[in-house]
DNA sequence: CTTGACCTTGCCATGATGGTAAGGTTCACA
DNA sequence: TGTGAACCTTACCATCATGGCAAGGTCAAG
C-alpha cells in the first residue's frame, strides 16, 4: 500500500507565486523578506526565477504567523534565527516575546485611554444640526493651558 | 484694579520657537501642519520668519489635543475646518469621532487577541537554557496547514 | 567681529506593505 | 510560427507622522 511516490523533498521547488499561495505571504512581501535576509539564499533557476523549497515555505509560514502576533520584522529576524539554532535557550525566545507582549500592553493601554476619553465626549454630544459640540470644545481646550500667559 | 495692560491681541506675534513652547507642538511639526494647510496662511516678518498669532497657537493646541486622542491628520483637518465653521452641525463632528472610536475599538481588539495568544505561549515556556520552546513550536506551525500537500 | 541661538528650506529615514512600470519567460493554443 | 495570457524580474514611488541633518540666513549679546 505504500505508494511509491518519489517524495524528493529537495527537488520540490516552486516559483514565487506557488510559494505565496502555500504560505499566505504575498509575492511582494516574500521578496521584501528576502531583502531583509530572513530567508537564507533563495535558489534561482536558469531563467532567474526564485525557487522555493519546502523549508523556505515553512520559514514563510513561520514569519506569517509571527506577523499575525504583531512581532516586528527585527524581532522576527531574531526569532527565525533562534528557530534555526538548535543551541538556543528558550529564555531568549521568551524574553523577546515578553518584551513584545509588554509593548502591546502599553499600546493597548494608550489606545484604551483615547477610546475612553473619546467615548465620554461622544456621549455628551447631541449630534444634531446645531453647531455647539462638546467634542470641539474639548479639543479647543476647555482645560486652561498652563502656559497661557506669555512668560 | 483693572490693570491697564495693552492686550493688543492682534500684535502678539511670536516666532516658531515660542509657538512651539506655548502649544506643545515641535517646530518641525508646526511646519509640517502648515504644509498640510491646517493653519491658514501663517504670517511672515520681513526676515522671512513665521509669525504666530494667539489664534494660530490656539489652533496648534487644538491639533495637539486631537493628536493625543489618536485622530489622523486627515480627520484633524476636517475637525479644524468644522471648528472654524459656525454653521457646522455637531452631527458631523460626532460622526468623525465615532468613526475614529470604532477604529480604535477594532484595533484594540486585534491587539488584545495578539496579546492573549502571546501570553498563553509565554506562560507555557519554561524560559531556561533548554532549546525546546512552545513559542517557537507555535510559530513553526503546530497547527497543520491546510495546503501542506502539493495540490 | 564673533559666538550662539535662533530661523529658513530641502532631503533622507523610519516600518511594512502596496502599486505600478517596463521588460523578460514560459506555456498553451490557433 | 505567432500571439496572448500568465507568470516572473528589478526598480521606483507612496503611504503616515515625525525626526534628523545639512547648509545657510538672521539677530542679539558680548
Amino acid at each position: 500500500m505504500a505508494a511509491n511516490v518519489p517524495v524528493a523533498e529537495h527537488a520540490t521547488r516552486v516559483n514565487i507565486g506557488d510559494a505565496s499561495k502555500r504560505s499566505g505571504v504575498s509575492a511582494k512581501r516574500i521578496r521584501h523578506y528576502e531583502s531583509l535576509n530572513l530567508l537564507a539564499s533563495v535558489a534561482r533557476s536558469d531563467n532567474g526565477y526564485r525557487q522555493y523549497s519546502e523549508r523556505d515555505i515553512r520559514t514563510l509560514r513561520f514569519i506569517q504567523r509571527a506577523r499575525s502576533l504583531g512581532f516586528s520584522m527585527a524581532e522576527i529576524a531574531e526569532l527565525v534565527s533562534l528557530w534555526l539554532n538548535r543551541r538556543r535557550a528558550s529564555a531568549t525566545v521568551k524574553r523577546i516575546a515578553q518584551t513584545h507582549a509588554d509593548d502591546l500592553t502599553r499600546r493597548i493601554g494608550e489606545m484604551q485611554a483615547m477610546q475612553q476619553a473619546l467615548t465620554n465626549l461622544i456621549d455628551c454630544c447631541h449630534g444634531d444640526q446645531r453647531p455647539d459640540c462638546p467634542i470641539l470644545e474639548d479639543l479647543a481646550g476647555s482645560v486652561p493651558t498652563p502656559l497661557a500667559g506669555v512668560g
